[in-house]
DNA sequence: ACATTACAGTGAACGCCGTTCACAGTCAAC
DNA sequence: GTTGACTGTGAACGGCGTTCACTGTAATGT
């Protein structure tokens, strides 16, 4: 903070402990800490994308010198991880117990798409990370407790968490930012995608040309919820018939 | 080329064209061609993942400045999605017809995880790309016949293929080589994060006590395989039952 | 009340990145 | 034989993550 230092003046001037400090701007500022930045950073994924969190954007944003952020941080990929962290606590794990255990897993898998598409580019940092922070922990528990009272055996419900955790957050990355979804949701370009798809050789992409115009749609809650609902009725396909998980989820 | 350069020698020197180029070298180089750039941009990224495909990098390897690449690529982006598609003609789409729909699905899906795991980040390009050329649309219709075949709805194969496509996208996404994955490959650091389950408070996180070593598994194969089952069998429960896509897949 | 020490933030630098541009060399066509 | 298209050069621009000697400030021990 370059503009505080009294400097020269102390030892000229008279009264030295004269100057309130402007206590409007100074008292209000936190004096970057740690949460502070990860808040920060946080704050400049959700205006720019994750590709617009740059150690020097956010060091101005704070209104310091990029290498004061070490101080705070080790390197960019732990500041990552703690975004990621802070990302995962907004997920609410809490589900009504009476419901059957395949739609806990669907509330779940629900909130946690929401959460993460809210943070655009999020998703792609948790594929190649998983944090073990104790967010992370929590919604683990939230998912293998339920597909655990469905009566799954130790491994199947090892496998069926990494099935629906999966499959949520490869649905999340490919987010509404992504060029692909962009070109689905501007309906001209969805036009011309389709007038592409009707173009093709019909004798080399035979199904492609008859439902390529269902294929590419702009309907991405219908696809996680159907994609779920099948997921998860392949699941039930694997689960022993009892009582015991919640009401009967017989369809 | 710089060493290509005859440059004073030729007005010091005596026979002017006698000089035969050194064929062994230089015939063999083709010339930095468009393909030829996208060959080599693969082979940086097989040698060290997709971030270590830089431009200058690249260049280098072909022995050329940077610019220079510039005047067969418009920019990196175009250059990823060149590398893309050079990759998706690596998946061969050709399935047996005679197969159940349920197995060509699975096998073109277990072809699409090794081509994409063969190239680590590849998988990340496509998540967000999509390219639309011949090898993408030449592997979109693989899926898409046997799915139709099976006699879903229209609506239904479009999602079906969404979720297929996606799940082995996601899957191959969280590669062997993230930090994820080293971590459960190397088994002194499985023991360790083992133990660390182990010694979570078991109150609040029972489920994860009683069985988190099943879930962090050295099993990426077992993983992608019964993922698959699961998503397939829940695609069987809404297809008809019907001999026209091969055989009774019941199991 | 003073000296010591820990530490947060500064400013400058290093080496990397993608991209642009005027220019030079080469080769084919007219 | 001249022209023109085109490929690769060399240098530069701005931005990136990260390091490091430094400076001022605040807390600590005596």
């Amino acid at each position: 903070m370059a503009q505080r230092r009294p400097a020269a003046a102390e030892d000229a001037g008279s009264r030295p402990l004269w100057f309130i400090p402007p206590a409007g701007d100074e008292h209000r500022r936190p004096a970057l800490t740690r949460e502070h930045v990860v808040a920060e950073a946080l704050a400049v994924i959700g205006a720019g994308g994750v590709d617009a969190l740059s150690m020097r954007a956010l060091a101005t944003r704070l209104g310091v010198v990029p290498g004061a952020l070490y101080r705070h941080v080790r390197n960019k990929e732990q500041l990552r991880d703690l975004v990621l962290d802070g990302v995962l606590a907004e997920v609410d794990c809490q589900v009504d117990h009476r419901l059957a255990w395949t739609e806990r897993v669907k509330v779940l898998a629900h909130r946690l798409r929401t959460v993460l598409e809210k943070h655009p580019g999020i998703a792609g940092l948790l594929k190649t990370r998983d944090p073990l922070g104790p967010h992370s922990l929590a919604l683990a528990e939230a998912f293998l407790a339920p597909l655990h009272a469905a009566g799954l055996p130790e491994r199947e419900t090892g496998l069926a968490f990494s099935l629906v955790y999966d499959y949520t957050l490869g649905f999340a990355l490919s987010s509404p930012h992504s060029v692909n979804e962009q070109r689905v949701q501007d309906t001209e370009t969805r036009n011309k995608l389709h007038a592409f798809l009707r173009s093709l050789p019909a004798d080399r992409f035979p199904t492609l040309v008859a439902l390529g115009e269902h294929v590419w749609l702009n309907n991405r809650d219908e696809r996680f919820a159907a994609g779920l609902d099948t997921l998860v009725a392949g699941l039930e396909t694997a689960a022993p018939r009892r009582r015991g998980g919640g009401r009967q989820p017989q369809r």
